[in-house]
DNA sequence: TTGATGAGTCAGCAG
DNA sequence: CTGCTGACTCATCAA
């Protein structure tokens, strides 16, 4: 986007190469090109605001994968609770089956006046 | 933090009033105190220049509490799947020991060679 | 020095 | 025009 003055390069070398290259090449290649101590200095800010450019690239980046992540795993939740609360619903009606079944016994011995012992008498 | 240059103000409006000024009344001060083109146009780019201040930084407000609200909602539903997975064992347990009541209670008539309904003799 | 991030500036879009 | 947001620059802090 804003692709801006930075002033012209002081120097042919392309911003791909100033950002990649190590601190020691570059001290070694202006050396090399006999550039005054003004530009050597112009040419390490114009690497500096160039890696610089690149960490806020990766800054933004980096926010907008961690918002995915959250959501996703937001997503990923919800799911696991649609899922725990139709296990809840099975099981509450299996306990009521449970429950009905248990209680006809208990009635059809009541009805046929069979007594119970106490430890099957109550749940 | 950069509370820097912007060139300082060609007449004697505070940034805060500039902001909030409408452009009408805006118009009108500047008439009124007479100034050249030049002024009129620079005052205006610092009156813009100044809501974008403000405007970059409702934006990472909101940025922040949207990410907020999604980690808030995020620990919400853990408590939720917590809960759910916590009665989910519960009802597991109930479901067991009523089943195992409903067994006794068939192995007791079985014992004592009592004939049980078809109907109450399966789950 | 390197990398990350808050704040400010500008471009460009949407309303 | 107003407001928002992406990209860039700079200051500043941590490693």
């Amino acid at each position: 986007m804003m692709e801006p003055p930075l002033s012209p390069p002081p120097c042919d070398i392309s911003d791909d190469e100033l950002v990649s290259i190590s601190v020691r090449d570059l001290n070694r290649q202006l050396k090399l090109r006999g550039l005054c101590r003004e530009d050597i200095i112009k040419m390490k800010q114009r690497r500096r605001t160039l890696k610089n450019r690149g960490y806020a690239a990766s800054c933004r980046i980096k926010r907008i994968e961690q918002k995915d992540e959250l959501e996703s795993e937001r997503t990923t939740e919800q799911v696991d609770i649609d899922k725990l609360a139709s296990d809840n619903v099975n099981m509450r009606s299996e306990i009521d089956r449970l429950y009905q079944s248990y209680e006809a016994l208990k009635k059809f011995a009541n009805l046929k006046n069979i007594p119970l012992p106490p430890d099957l008498e109550t749940l």
